[in-house]
DNA sequence: CGCAATTGTTGTCGTCAACAACAATCTTTC
DNA sequence: GAAAGATTGTTGTTGACGACAACAATTGCG
């Protein structure tokens, strides 16, 4: 069993000043997590926060976003997506897709075309600058992915890949 | 250019919508994913989705999330700290965890004790019914924690945990 | 034809990270 | 001991993001 829900004292035993007010206890690398490190979710959600900060730095120099290069990546493998088949496929809200693509069809990266069979959706297509220029964002995607290997190790990268599969 | 394929369709396989012909390709199932297959961040990314859902689904009852139970564990497991110690331990901001707090003291669950010994820091407690509360919250989190056992598998869990022990 | 469903769009709301600035208070240094 | 610098809590702003709701135009189907 996991977690009781005995209040015993966790695996370090840090000295716990029981007295209100006491002297604080600053040391970060002392404070236990107590339940916290049983959470997939909260490694997970830390781990998140450094390979987000760690893509938007990489990348930092063409201002691409995970976001935006999850949306050019896959327009530019399917070319002729409507924008409710990407939004569907990448699990982001079709409504935040129209503000994205404002984005990038501004910066001249993707274009919107009317569908002839169906006069509702569009059909998303790169334009020649955003199929060179993804060819760059994808080099630079790859430098990330490189600190990632060298942050968790080559194997344990691929596990990690393997074990979250069924999530992409 | 890179056909990434031999997606292994997994459970559920509803019903493909005889849809228009082959102008758009709407079909979630065959939009291949191309590079993004090789990025851990995606994975992650729709990993720590899926899981903060549940979480705050799981514990939609008692009304925590995921930031306010990680706050109330270590406050719970270190009582007297700082709000800036809590604030790098769990790598929040401290401006942030200014507002958590606020809402997790209208709720009785917490305490801001002046300290005696540095009259610029708060030292942190959970109150008496704090306490019983966060015991209940740990039963609910232990659930979802299971939820996502159920989902990647109990020895995936374990190395998902162990991979990213570095970053808790 | 008529009605339900879909697509793109607009808007709002709440969460969250990242900064910047500030007053009060400690700490260091001269 | 006083001035200068650092720390703590706080307030505020900005922007990315997810979740919803509503809407017009269009399509599909009974």
């Amino acid at each position: 069993m996991t977690t009781s829900l005995a209040r015993t004292d966790t695996s370090t035993s840090p000295r716990k000043r029981a007295g209100n007010g006491a002297a604080l206890r600053d040391d970060v690398d002392q404070i236990g997590l107590d339940a916290l490190v049983g959470h997939a979710g909260y490694a997970v959600r830390r781990f998140q926060l450094w390979i987000f900060q760690d893509f938007i730095k990489t990348l930092g120099a063409v201002d691409i976003r995970p976001t935006q290069y999850s949306v050019l990546t896959v327009i530019g493998a399917n070319p002729g997506l409507s924008q409710m088949a990407v939004a569907k496929r990448l699990g982001i809200e079709r409504a935040r897709l129209v503000h994205l693509l404002d984005s990038l069809e501004q910066r001249r990266l993707v274009k919107r075309i009317k569908s002839k069979t169906d006069r509702r959706s569009h059909a998303l297509h790169l334009t020649a600058q955003g199929d060179t220029a993804l060819a760059k964002f994808k080099r630079l995607a790859a430098a990330h992915e490189r600190h990632v290997e060298e942050k968790i190790g080559r194997a344990n990268r691929e596990q990690l890949l393997q074990i979250l599969a069924c999530f992409t």
